[in-house]
DNA sequence: AATTATAAGTTGTATAGTTGTATAGTAAAG
DNA sequence: CTTTACTATACAACTATACAACTTATAATT
């Protein structure tokens, strides 16, 4: 087999080993052609293979960049997980993996302004991209104020859909915190990814026009595939 | 007699003539078959013989380059790879194929004594007898230990001379394992040999006068150019 | 401190030359 | 008729070199 196609082939295992990163440089043509002990054209006939393959793309003057396939998930005022895996031309899917109604802690009802002997609805999703999941997610939602929003969820799979059945048309963000954690065994296994990956945790509040809070929730993300794109 | 065995046999007595010299290069092709009134091919027909006899190599693109064939390599309580070159009155060079810092693997923490945990910088480099390539090396060094050793290498070319100036005025063996393995082609580019050539692997640990390991390393020599003379 | 030159380094492109390989054909020898 | 030696041609893979276009970091200047 000749050259170029195995110096791709070693690469290709580079850049699968995560040697190189999503959005790093790679080295540049002339050090890559040292390394491996060929001429720069040569090197060139096999980062084209990767580039062709979109793994790779190339700025004239800058260098060779890892392209990042990484979900962009848009954070904003309003968050919309169906719609913003949709505009991306991504299938999302959302399952419950469970609910539990109880009573509030002292956090969850602070941020929802309630009493704390007011009962709450807890909801864990997983939220799938492509049939891959990649996002969990944790709602504390009043249960006073929504009584039957678990039956509705369970059917319309979307926060969205059921707070507009539930009269609320509009919802958006009081304030998203982020932080990094480190996934355990069950979510490693829940998530599809390795124990101790990144995980990219969100922490909100959703609240109404009237801005009274909806619900307190947090979403982790896969870091390896899905990175948080800030807007204001 | 065939025409193409009587160009062997002149090309053969001016190679030992030394018309042509151990690392150069000879006239191309073309240029061959010109002189002696011959088609190309019949004049590749007498390069085989020589090639087949380790007497020259060639490469695609390149041209065609004089080897000389076995080189004694003396691996005993102080390996020097330049001293022992020189002490066989034949030039030595080193080139750097790449270098990277990254965290240790448990090998390698377990042959530096340092914890895994740490960093280590890998060197590749090139060894080169009278401009022909024949010995490579992968190194591990403890990062932490020798946070400079990097860009002292990199100017002096010389693990001897890179220690001496970190403070380390001599090193020893603390064990060598031989093994043999194949060449593969990005190998056998780099080493100019054929591919599926044997190799010729040394794992070495070289350590300080405290027995503190400074290097586990790993090289690998072009068995039909070197044999390794082992000393006690 | 901010802006502007300068230099060095990067990828893109072009041209020419080298060896490797495949195919077809001719002539001579067995 | 088959094999061997040799020629002829063409193309693929790889090297070597040079320069253009562009980016980035550093030094110099204001």
């Amino acid at each position: 087999m000749s050259i170029y196609y195995q110096i791709y082939e070693s690469l290709k295992k580079d850049l699968s080993n995560n040697l190189y990163k999503p959005g790093e440089k790679l080295p540049s043509e002339n050090v890559l052609s040292k390394r491996f002990g060929v001429n720069r054209h040569t090197i060139r006939r096999s980062l084209q293979l990767l580039k062709n393959e979109g793994i790779l793309f190339s700025k004239r003057g800058s260098g060779i960049i890892v392209h990042d396939n990484r979900f962009k998930y848009k954070i904003g005022k309003r968050v919309r997980f169906s719609q913003n895996i949709l505009n991306e031309n991504y299938i999302p899917e959302t399952t419950i993996l469970r609910s539990e109604i109880r009573k509030a802690s002292k956090i969850e009802a602070k941020n929802l302004e309630i009493n704390s002997k007011h009962e709450i609805l807890l909801i864990e999703t997983i939220g799938k991209i492509n049939n891959v999941p990649s996002i969990k997610t944790k709602r504390i939602i009043s249960n006073k104020r929504f009584p039957d929003f678990f039956d509705i969820f369970q059917k319309q799979l979307s926060i969205t859909k059921t707070l507009k059945i539930l009269g609320v048309n509009d919802f958006f963000r009081k304030n998203t915190l982020v932080t990094a954690e480190q996934a355990d065994s069950i979510q490693a296994n829940l998530l599809h990814c390795k124990i101790n990956s990144p995980l990219l945790k969100t922490t909100y509040i959703n609240q109404d026009l009237n801005l009274i809070p909806i619900e307190y929730s947090q979403t982790w993300f896969v870091g390896e595939r899905i990175q948080l794109a800030l807007e204001n």
